[in-house]
DNA sequence: AAGTATCTTCAAAGCGCTTTGGCTGCCGGA
DNA sequence: TCCGGCAGCCAAAGCGCTTTGAAGATACTT
């Protein structure tokens, strides 16, 4: 069933049918009335691709997809592709994934933009002065970014969550536990979130006259194994530090098994604060001491993104806006006062 | 840049442009270099939607994705969308995620067919029978099972690993090692896959004239939670298990704990072997006993359901066929001889 | 009664591609 | 010399929608 002859059949033209059905105010409230039945009961349903020639649109929204051989999609990004669904499923809206060389991200955006084969974008894993932001700046597709960018000179609508305040926070809790030595094990320090975080606890020790050297410090991807690894090489330094701080639950599973391993215990020896996500299959509350944790839903976030680009789409939502979800800080009994 | 911008330039119909870019044989070795040079000196690329409008192909593929607020896509299809992604990079292959209600995937399969948004669709996590399959094949739509499915009467294509023998081979490792209480904690077990660990887990006692009593399995979804519960139940139950198999890493994790609040050590009280599906970010060899695991990477998967479904769309692979991938048994830490 | 504004509706022109059904010239065979 | 066949090219008709520009109908002014 096509609109030629939904409109035969209901002995109008195709501009009339077309305009009734898409809501434009020179229909009569009784013709609109009489096709929208007869769309409904015949189940018409305009075809996409040629709503898309004639429009322009196409109504749904991308995402640009770094793969490669060296390039491991984190889980993060599913339970964000949740919340995506959890909003996009009652909206008819779908997400087209292009996956892209990590180097070479900008052909992909400039191809899915020549293309026109979404509406908008969203971006994930913001650096500094993000690159893909300024080119979707400059090529005028509607985006929104996951986390935050600084240093581009110009407003972006943006969702994050306060990950400063939140490390911060954290990191002054453990200061009034009495701890000096405090590390910090973070995600990739060319993503915006691990700045925000290592600025967070800096600021927080500083606030007590601490520093934080390099040597309470570790960078690294978000897995188990490299949490361990950091938790190693700092514990068997000089000065090891009696609370650490990490990005990742992947990452603490690590640090409790190094602390473990060197016969150490979680809170006595060293106490321990992770971030949480939130994923349904790996709880801090379940770990062997229950572990503290700032905690922000990233499925959540994916909600909001999802709508938020929804209303971008419908023109809506026009300005820059930046929003800052604060982070919640859950104490468990992976701290403890320090030893004296 | 057009076709008709392209073709006026070349003072050549359109016709002709169109069918020397898309390899026709009517046009002249000559015409074919003059217009393929040109096309590629003015980067003139086809519209995708008025090309997906005039043939009805898509070039697209795309995954119908439940969601829902019960619904946790778990991390195993980020790591399938990885290999995705490794093959559909270097193909410009596009990948469409529609967000579904759980329960009510049939209409979303409908539309996407009757929208012709895409050219085909890879299907997971099937079941006994999977209606989803026998819609796609009712509708036509192409499309590939990652996973399979039983009892539907007719061939379709699909790419499944032999976890069967997988969990066959590891079950008389443990009767080889002395084990008469054998334990399974699976997944879903609507789900074809755990279906199959649990008959090679039986098969493999039968042979030694054992069996696999209800009160020794478990099955629930694969979270490190759940994986801790039931080895909890399982344990503490008359007559606990000397070795427990079970489907995941995550539930590893859990069990794992539990063995360790029960005051029990692996293996020397308990033998454990996990299913692992390769995840970068959690390795079975670095579990605080290394891990014995049933081996199948998910993201070589992936790539393979893509580069078929390339080939699919092309015309080129037609049959139904269906694609077994053995599973490797890797022996580590985790699993000694029963005591006697 | 003619003129003007307001509603409704419509025919037709795109959107940019593919594909059908010719048409033209050239060659070899009869 | 004529004709059938073939290689190479083209004009035009879709694909199914949106949107422009206009026209008919009705109501309202003056």
């Amino acid at each position: 069933m096509n609109l030629k002859q939904l409109s035969n059949m209901l002995a109008l033209s195709q501009t009339t049918v077309s305009r009734a059905l898409n809501g434009y105010p020179e229909v009569s409230e009784e013709t609109r009335r009489r096709v929208a039945d007869a769309a409904k009961r015949h189940g018409y349903r305009p075809n996409p691709s040629a709503r898309r020639l004639a429009t322009g649109k196409a109504g749904m929204i991308g995402y640009v997809m770094p793969t490669g051989a060296s390039v491991d999609i984190d889980p993060h990004f599913v339970e964000f592709l949740s919340g995506l669904g959890d909003y996009a499923r009652g909206h008819e809206l779908d997400l087209v994934l292009s996956p892209t060389a990590a180097d070479d991200e900008e052909t992909t955006y400039r191809r899915i933009v020549a293309n026109k084969q979404v509406d908008a974008v969203y971006v994930s894993s913001p650096r500094p002065a993000d690159r893909r932001i300024a080119l979707l700046n400059q090529l005028g597709l509607p985006f929104i970014v996951h986390g935050r960018s600084e240093g581009l000179g110009f407003d972006y609508p943006h969702l994050d969550i306060d990950n400063e305040a939140g490390f911060h926070d954290a990191a002054r809790l453990l200061l009034q536990l009495g701890h000096t030595r405090v590390a910090l094990i973070n995600g990739d320090t060319s993503q915006t979130f691990a700045i925000f975080r290592e600025r967070g606890v800096r600021r927080a020790l500083a606030a007590s006259g601490l520093a934080l050297p390099p040597a309470r410090i570790r960078s690294a991807a978000m897995t188990e194994e490299e949490g361990f690894r950091a938790a190693m090489s700092l514990l068997r330094g000089n000065e090891p530090p009696t609370a650490i701080l990490c990005s990742s639950l992947m990452m603490a599973l690590g640090i409790v098994r190094a602390i473990r391993d060197l016969g150490l215990a979680v809170p006595a020896d060293v106490s321990l604060v992770a971030h949480d996500d939130v994923f349904p299959w790996l709880k801090p509350e379940n770990f062997s001491v229950p572990l503290t944790t700032t905690r922000s839903s990233i499925r959540a976030a994916g909600q909001r993104v999802a709508e938020r680009l929804a209303t971008r789409l419908s023109g809506q939502e026009t300005e820059p806006l930046g929003e800052i979800w604060p982070v919640d800080l859950v104490v468990r009994a992976s701290i403890a006062a320090a030893k004296t």
